[in-house]
DNA sequence: ATTATTATGGGGGAAAAACCCCATAATAAG
DNA sequence: CTTATTATGGGGTTTTTCCCCCATAATAAT
C-alpha cells in the first residue's frame, strides 16, 4: 500500500530535494508536483493523491487557502503543511483549513516521513513545538475541567449527568454511557432541575455554559 | 546533557522492561522508579527528575491526580503519560493535569524516546491518534472567530425565531410574542435546524451562544 | 413570466422531555 | 440506632420536540 504523494512548493529546488529525500522510501510514491495553488487544485482533481505536502508561501494564494479549497472539494485527501513558519497564526489557520499535519522545514527528514505516513493513515501529526501551541490553546479555552468548583449543591452523580445533559445527549444516550436505566437518568435530571430551578433543556445548557461545565 | 528520568508504573515488570529498553540510550538516565502516586510525589521532591514517565492506572490514586499534584509543586518537571488508555477522557484530563506528552503503551519504542526527549526539551509530544483528538476538539470549539464565514444563510425571521428558541422559550411562547401560529414557529425552527445542521434544542442553544446571538 | 425564496399555516406521528407518584439498598450523619 | 442522603429504578400523564407531509400569498430573482 504505497502512499501517493503530491508536492506543492513554489521553489523547484525544494521540490527536487524532497523528491531526492523520499526517493528511497518504498511506501511513498511521488505522483506529481506543483508550484502554485491553482496548479495544485487542478492536479488534485486529476490525480487524487493520498497526501499533499503543502508549502504555505505560494505565489498566487497562500497554502492555507489552497488547503481550504482542496479540502472543500476533496475532504478525503490528507494535507500536510511543510513550511518555514512556526508561529501560531499560520499553524492555527492551517488546522482550520483542514490540515492533517504540520511540519517545519527545519524538522528532521524522519519527522516529515512520519507526518506523511500518519496523515495517510487518517491521523494527525504535529511537530512538538506546534503540539505545545495547541495544548496551550486548549488549556486556555478549556473550562476549568469538567465541573468542579461550580454547582455546589449537586452530588457527584448529578454533576456527571448534568455534563451529559448539557452536551445535548438524550436520557437514553446518557443511560447507556453511565450503564444505568434511562429512568434513573430522568430522576437525576429532575433533581438537578429542581435544585437549580431550571425547567428545560435549553436553560440547562445555558447554565452549564455559564458555569464552565461545558464549552459553548 | 543527559535526561534524568523517573518511572511510575504499578507493575514492576513494566518498569524493568522500560529500564531495559532505555538502558542503551546514552542521553537517558533512569534515576528511580515508583509503583504508587505517593511514592512518586515523595521521590520527585527528593530527586527532581527532568522527566517522569507516568502510568495512569495506579493503586492509590490515578496518574492524572498524581500528575496534577506533582505539577502543582514542581511545574518544571515534565510528565509524559504512558498508558494503555487511548480514549478522549483520560487524554484531555491528562493535558489539564499538565502533561507534556501522551504515549499509548502500544507505541513503538522510538516514539516513547521521542516523547521523552521532546518533553525534556520543554515541548509537547502527542501520539498521532491523540493529536487527532485534540485537533478535533480545537475545530469544534474555535471555528467562530478564527474560522471564516459564519453560516449566516438564515433569513431575518429565522434569526428572530432562533433568538427566542435559544432563550429557551417554547414554540407556544414564541408564537404569542411574534403573533403567529405555533405551527409557523415550528416551521421556522425546522428550517433553521436543517440549515445549520442542528438536531436538538440543546445544540441550538450552544450554537446561539457560540455565535453571540444570545449570551450564556 | 416563470422560478425561487420567504413567511405563513395545517395534519400527523414517533420520540423525547418534563413532571408527578411510588419504592429499595447503601451509606453517611446525627 | 435512627435519620438523611444518595443512587438506583418502576409506574404514569401531559406537554413539547422533531420530523415528515401538505398548502397559499407575497415578494425577489432570472
Amino acid at each position: 500500500m504505497t502512499i501517493r504523494l503530491f508536492l506543492v512548493d513554489d521553489h523547484a529546488v525544494v521540490r527536487s530535494g524532497l523528491r531526492m529525500l523520499l526517493a528511497t522510501e518504498e511506501d511513498v510514491d511521488i505522483i506529481g508536483e506543483a508550484g502554485t495553488a491553482a496548479e495544485a487544485l487542478a492536479a488534485t482533481t486529476d490525480l487524487k493523491p493520498d497526501v499533499i505536502l503543502m508549502d504555505i508561501g505560494l505565489p498566487d494564494k497562500s497554502g492555507i487557502d489552497a488547503t481550504r479549497d482542496i479540502k472543500a472539494q476533496f475532504p478525503e485527501v490528507a494535507i500536510v503543511a511543510l513550511t518555514i513558519h512556526e508561529d501560531e497564526e499560520y499553524f492555527f489557520k492551517m488546522l482550520e483549513a483542514g490540515a492533517s499535519g504540520y511540519v517545519p522545514k527545519r524538522a528532521a527528514p524522519e519527522e516529515l516521513l512520519t507526518a506523511i505516513r500518519t496523515a495517510a493513515n487518517g491521523e494527525v501529526y504535529l511537530y512538538p513545538s506546534m503540539a505545545k501551541l495547541l495544548v496551550k490553546d486548549y488549556l486556555a479555552t478549556e473550562p476549568t475541567e469538567k465541573g468542579k468548583n461550580n454547582g455546589k449543591d449537586l452530588t457527584d452523580r448529578e454533576q456527571e449527568v448534568l455534563t451529559h445533559l448539557a452536551e445535548g445527549e438524550s436520557n437514553e444516550e446518557i443511560a447507556k454511557k453511565l450503564v444505568i436505566s434511562p429512568k434513573t437518568v430522568a430522576r437525576h435530571r429532575e433533581n438537578i432541575m429542581r435544585k437549580l430551578n431550571l425547567h428545560s433543556r435549553a436553560e440547562l445548557v445555558r447554565y452549564a455554559i455559564r458555569k464552565g461545565i461545558i464549552k459553548a
